[in-house]
DNA sequence: TCCTTAATGTAGCCTATGCTACATTCTGCA
DNA sequence: TGCAGAATGTAGCATAGGCTACATTAAGGA
């Protein structure tokens, strides 16, 4: 998370390509912090609260390497975690998974106008979402618009 | 790499959600190497030869992470690399560097395609390119021959 | 109320992927 | 032919993100 990321030094000049490969390494860094403030929206939304348990089961992973995740969403200041207790979103929680559940949704419809099968653009997406770009998002939604238009 | 992934033990029931996280952490596990074996392949073919200085510019990270990255990949099978020498894409890493160099250009042919900059286009690629299913990416090249039909 | 059990926490292990600092080897030019 | 500097190798450190095994706490039913 802390590294330098834009280098500058005398041994790694930033040469064109190399610009891509960072700009997805720090997409990388960010994504797993993502997809956890989504799955603990929804949580919050369908069941009133979010549990490591029932986060584990979402995700995937046990509920050991959730815990530890959860400690780096609260020092980053997007969860608030009491022992023992729920896990709640902090405003800033709760703008992040709003966000990433607004791109995530176009992503999947937008995947899902071209033809693609709904479970290969649920699976799809759920990677794809992290790499796009804002101006790539807009693309997004000007097609899903141009197609709107077009079926009415 | 060898985690067990796909779980059906006691403590983490397969659940809908969880098999998306699950294709997006394994793809994870295997771009890294997918990058490299392109970029390798492109210096060779631009350059006649990789070198582990030439790999570092590119990818845009220290002498010293390529290495040990190289060292994973001839332990997979991908590349050969004798001590003080170039680096060689075995077979199997060729067909790995067609195929993904192949898959990467379609991903920002695509994007461009939807009026993405060029730009922004390779960028997001970069990231996008991993998470792309066979059918997405049937879906992309559909999308592309449709379009120079219309064109014509 | 108590006690079983589910949920949570913690210790300790692993791999991947970054880094700096320093050692070694190669290579091209004087 | 030597040697300075570039390329490569290696030691050691950090963080993220997986895991198992075990300890502790909370909650609900008998
Ligand atoms: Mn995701
Ligand atoms: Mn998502
Ligand atoms: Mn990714
Ligand atoms: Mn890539």
């Amino acid at each position: 998370m802390s590294h330098n990321s834009e280098q500058e030094d005398h041994d790694l000049p930033v040469e064109g390509n190399s610009v891509s490969f960072s700009k997805t390494r720090r997409e990388h860094s960010t994504e797993i912090m993502e997809d956890y403030v989504e799955a603990i929206a929804d949580l919050i939304f369908e069941s009133g609260e979010a549990r490591v348990v029932e986060l584990s089961r979402r995700i995937g992973v046990t509920h050991v390497t959730v815990t530890r995740t959860i400690d780096r969403l609260e020092k980053a200041g997007y969860v608030i975690c009491p022992p023992y207790r729920a896990i709640f979103l902090t405003e800033k929680g709760n703008a992040l998974a709003r966000s990433c559940k607004e791109r995530h949704q176009i992503v999947v419809a937008f995947l899902h106008s071209l033809g693609i099968s709904e479970q290969t653009a649920n699976l799809d997406a759920e990677g794809i979402e992290h790499h796009v770009s804002t101006e790539t998002l807009q693309a997004f939604k000007h097609h899903l618009a141009l197609l709107h238009k077009v079926t009415l």
